[in-house]
Parts: structure tokens; sequence; C-alpha cells
RNA sequence: UCCUCAGUAGCUCAAUGGUAGAGCAUUCGGCUGUUAACCGAAGGGUUGUAGGUUCGAGUCCUACCUGAGGAGCCA
């Protein structure tokens, strides 16, 4: 393996006339006369490695597998680059070969290709400049929000993925069985879910936030982290079947404190990228979106703005007035559809904004109903391009009022035991929200689809890899 | 799921209903230091699939498949 110490990214800052080996592959190879130059990568950083090889320096049997796609040991000497793109470079006095790859098979090619394609070959899209871009910042995000959570003391839960909760009411939800589905067992009619692996019927988790509701009744502040499953025929650059999901729950918390973390977690996450990806990102201003860099240092220093539904709809409607034409109409009681929330946070204020205290009949069980009992204390984060990045709430914390919502809205009380007890045995006020992360690092690099943002994306009719 | 657009060489794309092309990639040759290197040549095609219209279909029609964009659902 690779040491600590000696990954390309920290070659580059040995000693000159250093002995020094390298490991990677093979991005493109130029060849002249006398010299080959070989641009090899580890994945530890964007600026590849050059590899001088003079005439003569290499046996021609060895050089002729170093090609493009290759998997290469390169050792010799860190030498000064005469050359403009690079301060150092490797000057090769020996080169085994791991593997050669074909040349004429191989598919990644030096000129740029398009993103649907690289995606048909998820395998090797990993050693482009764009997706080693996109990867060290999913990782490097990860981390920083796992670093923002335990610098305050948030205890990281393992919310289970197969969920024995049937009524989360999250969408449609994936069904987990060992039952032969050749020859169900079969009870009256009804599927015999007793006979089942669980004895009951299970599903992927849609959401960790019950769970975390429980643990954040007893160790205050607390967070998930972990894929969540949704079986939606979502077919938009915006959905996925499976992503993962940041949801952090605070107890003794209102929607004020709700909405002042869910600022600062982003704009602390968006510093820490800016922070540690600088090359990656300088890559995405250049040649994927050009108001990246730009827009990512003006939202980290910048504040968020905040307005209640009721005037979110106030705006919409002058916008109306003045002649804006919406697809959707607009008046107070309906949900804001996409162009209300795209209008609102690309063209009103220009940087992301939180609406607040939606009606209660339009979003869901849990929120704490407010003392006009038409709004509920909900929160949606909005980001120009993207929509929605951040959805949460204070919950509702009071048995009764809880019970009574449930009871409205349809659901079965029994399938809601566990969270009403909760309510009945030290209760305290608390909320949390919910962070897509795909959705955050489609802000971070400025890629437009969500599928290039994950390792291997599961969409309706796609899982490949 | 609905609406719209697209599918031609390994990739990105051309081609009035009348002989299927270019750039890049690949192979070969050339060039003392390149930076998506450059110069020259060559090979490379069941035009997504199945039907239909026509003397003749990459092009027009129908169905299906695949991909993308928009909408809905949502993170």
């Amino acid at each position: 393996m690779i040491e600590k110490n000696g990954y390309i990214r920290d070659l580059f800052r040995q000693p000159l006339g250093a002995p020094v080996a390298a490991l990677g592959w093979v991005k493109t190879r130029r060849d002249s006369k006398g010299v080959h130059f070989i641009q090899l990568n580890d994945g530890s950083c964007f600026q590849d490695l050059q590899v001088v090889v003079e005439a003569g320096a290499i046996p021609e049997a060895t050089l002729l597998h170093a090609t493009t796609g290759a998997c290469l040991r390169v050792s010799g000497e860190l030498i000064a680059s005469p050359g403009a793109g690079q301060a150092v470079e490797l000057k090769a006095r020996e080169i085994h070969v791991y593997g050669p790859a074909d040349p004429a098979t191989y598919p990644l090619q030096k000129k740029g290709h398009s993103m649907e394609f690289l995606r048909e070959i998820a395998h090797l899209r990993t050693r482009s400049n764009t997706f080693g871009a996109v990867f060290r910042v999913r990782n490097a995000l990860s981390f920083a929000i796992h670093k923002f959570f335990q610098e305050r003391g948030f205890i990281w839960v393992h919310a289970p993925i197969i969920s024995g909760s049937d009524a989360e009411g999250a969408g449609r939800m994936f069904q987990v069985t060992t039952l032969d589905l050749m020859n169900v067992p079969r009870q009256g009619g009804q599927i015999d879910y007793t006979q089942d692996f669980f004895g009951k019927s299970t599903n992927l988790t849609v959401s960790g936030q019950l769970e975390a509701e429980i643990f954040a009744l007893a160790f205050s502040n607390v967070y998930t982290f972990g894929p969540t499953f949704r079986a939606e025929n979502s077919n938009t650059p915006r959905h996925l079947a499976e992503f993962w999901m940041i949801e952090p729950e605070m107890a003794f918390c209102d929607l004020d404190g709700n909405r002042k973390l869910a600022e600062a977690f982003l704009k602390d996450i968006i510093a820490h990228v800016l922070d540690h990806c600088r090359p990656d990102l300088e890559f995405f201003n250049k040649r994927i979106d050009p108001t990246v860099l730009e827009t990512l240092e003006h939202v980290a220093a910048s504040s968020f703005e905040h307005v209640t539904y009721t005037e979110a709809v106030r705006l919409l409607e002058k916008a109306r007035d003045q002649g804006r034409a919406w697809e959707f109409p607009v008046f107070w009681g309906a949900d804001l559809q996409s162009e209300h929330e795209r209008y609102l946070t690309e063209e009103v204020f220009r940087k992301p904004v939180v609406v607040t205290d939606y009606p209660k009949e339009i979003k869901a069980f849990y929120m704490r109903l407010n003392e006009d009992e038409r709004t509920v204390r909900a929160m949606d984060v909005l980001a120009p391009r993207i929509g929605e990045i951040i959805g949460g709430s204070q919950r509702e914390e009071r048995h009764d009022v809880l019970l009574s919502k449930i009871r409205a809205q349809g659901l079965r009380e029994q399938d809601y035991w566990w969270y009403l007890e909760l309510r009945k045995y030290g209760t305290a006020p608390h909320a949390g929200f919910g962070l897509g992360l795909e959705r955050m690092m489609m802000y971070l690099t400025g890629m437009k689809n969500i599928r290039d943002v994950i390792p291997f994306p599961r969409t309706p009719g796609s899982a490949e890899f």
C-alpha cells in the first residue's frame, strides 16, 4: 500500500533530488522523439505527476505498455520541471507495469466525454478529472459534517437501515422480504407476513428521524448520517432511489435554534471544503460551472435570508401582480412549487433562503403546531439552482396535540406507540432537520445531475455496478 | 408516471428522401521538453430495435427500447 506520506500529493513537497517511487494510473501520455511524458495520478489530488522518460532510460518493451489507463510504479528522482504546467516532475529510472490497458479498447480518451457516457462506465469514470474531484470533495464534505457535529458534542446515531415502521409517510418504500416470491404464503387472502423473516412486513428506511428523536431525548444533541431509500418513480436530475442523508436532532431546541444551526452548519461545511479542496473546486469553476467558487465564498460569508411562508406567498403574489406568470397558482395554503422556490432564491434574494411556518395542512403530522393553529414550525432551506437542500421542523412534543394530529390525518395510532410514549415520559421541546448529502454535493461542485455526485447511482430501471 | 427532445465510427457530432462524413481516439511513420502536444497516412459503420410508406429511407410514419431535459413526488 501507499504509506502515510507517499501519495503523489506528498511527492510534490519532497526536496528536489530525492529518490521516490510513485504508484498510480496513467491519465494521458505524450511522446516526442527523445522523450516521453506520462501523467500519473493516484487519486490523492487533482494534479497529475508528470513522469519524464528520456530516450533509452526504460526498456522499449516496458514503455509499450505504459499507455493511458495502465497502472504503474515509477521510481526515479524528483527534479525541477522546465515545463510550464508543474513545478516538479519525476525523472524515471525504472517502471513496473502492474496492469496494462489496451489502448485500442480503453474507453477514456484525452478529449472530454459526456456525463451520460461516463455514467455507463462508472467503473472507470473514477479515473477522470471530473470524478476524481467529485469524490475527493464528497469525502471532505462527509468529514466536515462529522467534524461540525462532533465539535459541538453531538452523538452520531446509527439509525437502522431496515425499518419496521410501516407508516413513516415519506413516499413509497422498498420492501425487504425473504418470502418466496414465486409462492407467497397467504392467510385469508392477505400475504402472511408472520412467516416473513422479521415476522412482519419490513422496508428499507426512508428516514432516520423518528429514531433520532429517541436518541435526542436521551443524549440531547444527536445526528444520523447514513443511506436512505425511496422507491418513488422519480426521473429527475435531483432524485435517487438510494441516497445519503444527515439528520441532526436537538433536545431543548425551537425552530429559531434549528434555523440558526442549519445556517451555521451549511456555512461551516462550505468553508471546510473551500479550505481543503481548492484545486478540485477551481476545476469545477473552470469546466463545470463558472459561478461555483463565487457562490460558495459568498454563502460562507453572508447571512441567509429568512422569510415566513406567509411573507413568501406575499412576495409571489406581488410578482404575479407585476406581470409574472406562474404555472401553478399562488395563494395562502398552496405548497410552494419549484418555480416559486427558484424565484425566491435565484431572483429575489440570490442566496439561500429559509422559509418557515408553513400551513399545517401541507406539512407532516409531527411538526409543532403554532399558536395561530393554522401553521406549523416547519422550515425549508432553499438554495439557488437546486431548490430545497434542507427540510426540518420543531417537533410536536405535546402528547395530546400529537395524538389528535395523528388521528386527524387518519394515521393508526398503534403504529406510533413508542413515538407517543416519548411524549408521555420526559418529553422536551426538540427540533431537527435533514440534509441530502448529494444535494449538497451538487451545490458544492456545480454538477448538474445528482447521478454524478454519488459513486454508483440507483435510479428507476438502473442499478448497474 | 406525464410532457418534450435525442439515438449515425470507440467518443463528440455532420449529412435537401438519391454513393454515410469530420474532429478526437486507435494503428503506422515523422518531430530533442510536451501540457486536451504537433505534422503525415491508414483502418474503423447492420445509422437503437421491429414493422410500414416509397423506384429509393440515416432522413417520413407506427410501436417498442435506451438516454437526457421539464413537471409531479421529495432530500
